[in-house]
DNA sequence: ACTCGTGACGACAACGATGACGCAGGATGG
DNA sequence: CCATCCTGCGTCATCGTTGTCGTCACGAGT
């Protein structure tokens, strides 16, 4: 800069001005400081810029999601992109593969970054660690998961309602025998679609069975091996609800190979590009990932706004989107 | 920082030295200093700091692809975290959605916070201007499509040679009324894969129908049409190939609209996560976003590691995955 | 002619941090 | 006992930019 201003022969006071687009700088002076903003290749550095000004913007946004590669937290990120980015803020997106470790170094170097506000679909249990990062006004808005011993915005799905839609709808269809397989113990959202699971069951009066609730599944790969060893039971399922995107697309491949896909009903919990391609068509559990960015969003640009008021709670109810694979009836035993 | 040495009472290069774990601080006011650090809740300023020290090392990588809600990008972007995370690189992403606008404001955005890389995929045709960055020093990886007009790293696919392969796999299996759908005319991905087609159609000797090559096709909707047009012909194509992930969806769901999905063959161009879910499962020509991503990362990082000699072309070959769609072979006519 | 306002611009300090250097005091070697 | 080195820490300038305030010229109003 001092450069530009020293062969536009101004200060470089008017150089900031000229390249702010601030008023206080005449047409002709303007000419030269751009004419040797280009001659110099000059390129304002925005660091020292945000460090220097009162405000300080950093127009960073820190989007921790699970697993960038996935649909979910892709979608999820696409949507959080397209609302910040009118605003003028880029996203700083990372995975964090339900590793605590990571989530907390992340979250570290995006504070020392400055960011301006964070998207957390954390992968740790308590979040305590954030109280103080809140108190120095940093926005902080949890996605899918909600906050514990912090209390700040969140955006979730009724995992549990959307559990028990899905039960409730297979009971429904005259099944008795529903088995579900779900994720990690620890997770908060596997946790409450098991719980979702075990209320639908209950209102209807149906008996839960342990063997049919199959957990901590983490790949395609486990979820179906369980499914083949839950077919190999003497009294197998003729129903499953598939907690998770991955464990939708085990189930399926399993039910395959043993050539029941026409004879177990699924429905899967999230919706994914080409479910109703897929033989038979997928009956599913759809969370609105566009709907859920743009709440984030608003609420996280409420914030920087400055809004105050307390912590918003706001749950989205998952709908239930018919399509054959969850209408499938009940093979008649004997 | 003052107030942390004010509190620990030492100097703020202390406090300094500490933060960055210099040597040169005894253990005593170590200890003085992170308790202080600990009790103000002070947040090491990592821009002040990349100001001041003279390699300048951002730790931002940009990220511009085309849209991180597609599997394709979004692999990609996962692919290019998981190599950038070991060497402490964030990436900062970006959907250009095809919009020459949008990068260059993107790109300059990402200039101006002096990220250390970047990676393009392009949206605009021409690249002179990005020849200053690359003087002053900016590595970039162009990633899917090659820069014009600018000599610089990039990794991409042989379309032609992908395109070719598909159309041969079905001319193989005996058809000859072979369409294509493919995207923007100008989208060079698109043409190299519909010149990829007509090569193969030539070395097989079969003639070139005009009226079975379409393009411009934006949207699975467009593609769906498309392909219900073709089906109307006098004499319709006996098997297509569908240029991009999204145009292959739009061409199975007309198919199967048509009932016609077990008589016309399909290789759809990218492959994706339940391709073999389908019905029929999809054969497709599969280019590895791992693999894509990981030279990407390796180039960049090479470049950030001061390795200079000239821009490396990476071409990977993708490969063909038959499931059954491509492998349906030609109705006889009459 | 004098004041006064206004617009264009420059001088200077400061944002938060670190590099270069300096200085005191104790250990070391001859 | 002195020269020398090392360790531990402080002082100062500086990175690139902008907020604050001052200066100067010029035109208008009386």
């Amino acid at each position: 800069m001092k450069d530009v201003a020293l062969l536009a022969g101004v200060s470089v006071k008017t150089v900031s001005r000229v390249v702010n687009g601030e008023p206080g700088a005449s047409t002709a002076v303007r000419q030269r400081v751009l004419g040797a903003v280009e001659r110099l290749d000059y390129r304002h550095n925005l660091g020292a810029s945000t460090l220097r000004r009162k405000d300080a913007r950093s127009g960073i946004v820190g989007a921790l999601l699970q697993d960038l590669g996935n649909s979910f937290s892709a979608g999820l990120l696409r949507a959080l992109e397209d609302a910040l980015r009118e605003p003028g803020l880029s996203v700083l997106a990372a995975s964090l593969d339900e590793e605590p470790e990571r989530e907390r170094g992340i979250v570290s170097d995006l504070v020392a970054r400055r960011a301006d506000g964070l998207v957390l679909m954390p992968a740790t249990h308590r979040h305590e660690y954030l109280i103080s990062e809140r108190r120095a006004g940093l926005p902080v808005v949890f996605v899918d998961r909600r906050p514990h011993g912090l209390d700040c915005d969140s955006v979730t799905v009724d995992n549990h309602g959307g559990a028990k839609l899905a039960t409730a709808h297979l009971v429904a269809g005259g099944h008795r025998r529903i088995a579900m397989l779900t994720d990690l113990e620890e997770i908060e959202t596997a946790v409450e679609r098991r719980a979702g699971y075990r209320a639908a069951l209950a209102e209807k009066e149906i008996g839960f069975a342990p063997e049919l609730l199959v957990h901590d599944i983490r790949s395609e790969m486990a979820a179906a091996q369980a499914v083949t060893a839950l077919l190999d039971l003497a009294d197998p399922p003729t129903a499953i609800v598939a907690g998770r995107n991955i464990i939708t697309v085990g189930t399926v491949r399993a039910l395959r190979a043993a050539g029941a896909v026409r004879e177990v009903a699924v429905v899967g919990f999230d919706d994914f590009p080409m479910a109703d391609l897929v033989e038979p068509p997928l009956t599913v559990i759809r969370q609105d990932v566009q709907q859920i960015g743009a709440e984030v969003a608003r609420i996280l640009l409420d914030r920087l706004n400055g809004a105050g008021g307390p912590p918003q709670h706001v749950v989205l109810e998952p709908t239930l989107i018919q399509r054959g694979s969850g209408e499938i009836p009940p093979r008649r035993p004997g």
